[in-house]
Formats: structure tokens, C-alpha cells, sequence
DNA sequence: CATTCAATGTATGAGCCTCTCACATCACTC
DNA sequence: GAGTGATGTGAGAGGCTCATACATTGAATG
């Protein structure tokens, strides 16, 4: 009743769960997660539409499961770009930047990693890109103002997140034209506003302007 | 056939589009997007499942609608809180502290307002927000290095809306803890960043660190 | 008033999707 | 070489989106 495994050699795949996320972020990558689907999937791998279900509990643990792909592949490129620029600050503003040229390379792979409702219910997305901080958190120390605490050079890390996250989000909806164009520009833009962030931490309370004095 | 219109007194509701627009809302708030559904929506507002339809195209045109209602609660805000500061640096700072606030209060709101596909398909979304730049821009210009041009001045523009909706990303995806806990919290610290940033746009390009010199 | 008509709802249904359950198949162990 | 747990298949229940044909009604028109 269940016999003829068909497109496929063998009965058992041998890999499915890989298969499965590299399969979903293609189908992501040609239509949004929006029109993504766990039995589209399962077609392109040629298996049954139940098979899925054998290694993720549900769509949403599939889809949780190729963003963290997806946030790994960031990884490696953030050790590449991270460790050839100079000053402290310079290598953050550079990060920065790099973050959103990633983000024209894997489009719908960054739409999942940001999208809202997954990040909100699947902690472990949050805590791969939280590994980021532990890696920049000495470079934040070093462009701080000094007498600022810890505090400030965490703050200063939220900020630059906020920031390349927004840029991202801001590339990825289309505001400055065809993401596959203008990403190198944008980084270039991202990366200067960042250079300003960080300056703007690094001067002494009370300096220019009303910089980081608290309240 | 269809004799009956049952939980409603007559046949025709009324207002059935804005309706739907508020129960979509109340929808998203309880489930998030994913959750959302016409049918649901339909059954809040006692209509049959189809009838969404003669006024939304599809359940994308819906959940638009909904985030164009949110969007334009969000200008009402910034309206009321934009009078209130001082100093054009102090204005903005504050737009990018307010936006954060505003955030906890329309939480599943600002979801649908900045979800990725949606916001690459319906081009009124993008357009809704840009009115803000409109409305900032006098105070941008008043704030940059002299001798730097318009295109700073957006530029500007786009580094705190990117910065705004990084925090607002963080908060409600719970990377500080509970949104409405910390969400003045977090309000305050995009205020500081956003000060830091609008700081570092201030100095004149080269005086500190490498700031907004191009390249 | 009576009639017509455009707008708005209903009923029905086709097609797709998610997720479940009982059963089939296979790799591995003892 | 028999047993067993992991992995896949098939069938199906229930829900959703959206299209289509039909019912109802308020308002304009004669």
C-alpha cells in the first residue's frame, strides 16, 4: 500500500531534515514565506506530504529551522569581514554595513529570520544572533567613552542591531529601488550612519549635544 | 436560499469594511498575523465567509487595510508628541523614543505595519510612512554640519527611521523582556541612541572619528 | 408609488494546506 | 535472522482562500 517510493532510489531518504530546510529556503527565496508551504516542500524532495512531519513538529518549526541556517551562513560571513578591518571603530561601522550587503545575498532568508511572529516564539533564533554580541562586545569597550560602564557598550551594540536591522528592513521592502541594485549603496550608507552612532558614544557626556547623558 | 442573516438585524451590516478593519486589529493582537484568517474575521463580525470579499481583494488587502488603520493612529501620535520638544535635536530624538512607545500599545499593529512581504507588495504602506520624512525634514536640516546638503539630511532621516524600527523589532520580539514591562525602558535608550546618532551627524565631517565622510 | 439597479450579503464548492493516524519499509543490533 | 525503532506512505478530517451564482435591499428614477 505504501510501496514505490517514486523519484527516489532508496525508500529512505537519508537526509530529509537537511533536505526539507535547504528545499524551504529555496521555495522562500521564489515566493515570500507568505507562499511557502510544508507540502510544497515535501513535493520538491519527493516525499510524502506527512514526511515532514517525522523531523518538525509544524510549519512554523520548519521555518524557525531554515532561518537558523540562515543565521549560521551570517556567521561566517560576519568572521570573514570582521577581522580585516583596523580600529575598533571602524570594525563596527564595517559589520554593520556587511550585515546588510548580506541581507541582498539571502533576501527571504533574512525575511525569516526577522520575521516578527517567529523570533517572538522560537528563543533559539534569538539567542544565534545575541552570540554576535559576546563577539563585538571587546570592540564596543574600546570606542566607549572612557568612565562609561559595561552598560553603555551594550547599549551601544543594541543600537548598531537596531540600526543594520532597520537598513535591512528598509532594503528588503524596496524603499531605495531593487534590493539586487542599490545593497551596495545602502550598505555604504549604513555603514557611515553607523560610524556616527558610534562616534556620538564615544564623546563624554555632556560634550556635544546632550550625548548619552542619561534622562 | 441565503434568507437569513443571523446574529445581526439586518441584512446589510452597515459598515462591514471598517468592521473587518477592527476585528482584523483585535484578530492580530490575540493570534499575530500567522493566526490571523478572513473566515475568522468574517465570523467576528457575524457575516458569511465570503462577503469579506466584496470589499478586499484578498487576505493580504485586509491585513493592509489594517496596517494602513494602524499607520494612521501612529501619525496622530506623532503629532501630539512632536509640538512638545524644544531644540530640533531634541525632536528628533523624542519622534524616535515615542515611535518605540507606540510600539507597545499597537503591538501586533506595528507587526502587520512592517512585515516584510507586505510592505514590498502594497506600496501605500511604504508611502504612509514617508509623510513622516516630510514632516522631520526642517528639523534634519537644522541639525547636520554645516556646509552638508539635502542628501544628508535624508540620509539622517533614514539612519533614525532605521534605528526606530530596529528597537521596535527587539521590543516586541521580547529580546529585552516582556514588551510591556520594559517597553518604556527601551523607549528611553532609542532616545539616547537616537541623540548619539543625530550627535554624530552634528560634527563637522572629519573632527570626530571618521564621521559621514564618504567612503 | 412602482420599478429598476447597483451594492452588499449568502450559499456552495473547488482546490490547497496542515496535521494525524494506522500501516509499510528499512537499518541496526544482538 | 528476528526484533525494534526510526523514517516514509496513504488516506483523511477539518480549515482556509477565493470564485461563482443567487438573494436582499436602499435609493434613484419615472
Amino acid at each position: 500500500m505504501a510501496p514505490t517510493p517514486k523519484g527516489r532510489a532508496t525508500y529512505h531518504h537519508g537526509d530529509l531534515a537537511a533536505a526539507l530546510v535547504a528545499a524551504t529556503l529555496e521555495i522562500i527565496d521564489e515566493v515570500g514565506v507568505r507562499g511557502f508551504s510544508v507540502a510544497e516542500a515535501a513535493r520538491r524532495t519527493c516525499v510524502s506530504p506527512g514526511a515532514p512531519y517525522r523531523h518538525f513538529a509544524d510549519r512554523d518549526a520548519l521555518v524557525a529551522a531554515a532561518a537558523l541556517e540562515v543565521s549560521r551562513r551570517l556567521r561566517a560571513i560576519y568572521l570573514e569581514t570582521a577581522a580585516e578591518s583596523g580600529s575598533a571603530q571602524e570594525r563596527l561601522a564595517t559589520v554593520a554595513g556587511s550585515f546588510v550587503r548580506a541581507a541582498a545575498r539571502y533576501r527571504g532568508g533574512l525575511d525569516i529570520l526577522f520575521a516578527p511572529g517567529l523570533r517572538a516564539t522560537h528563543p533559539e533564533l534569538r539567542d544565534s544572533t545575541r552570540e554576535f554580541v559576546d563577539l563585538l562586545l571587546p570592540s564596543a569597550f574600546e570606542v566607549i567613552a572612557p568612565g562609561e560602564g559595561p552598560a553603555t557598550a551594550v547599549a551601544l551594540l543594541d543600537a548598531l542591531h537596531a540600526l543594520a536591522r532597520g537598513y535591512v528592513a528598509q532594503l528588503l521592502e524596496g524603499k531605495f529601488g531593487d534590493p539586487d541594485d542599490v545593497a551596495e549603496e545602502v550598505a555604504i550608507r549604513a555603514t557611515q550612519a553607523a560610524r556616527a552612532l558610534v562616534a556620538g558614544y564615544g564623546v563624554p557626556s555632556g560634550h556635544v549635544g546632550e550625548v548619552a547623558r542619561d534622562r
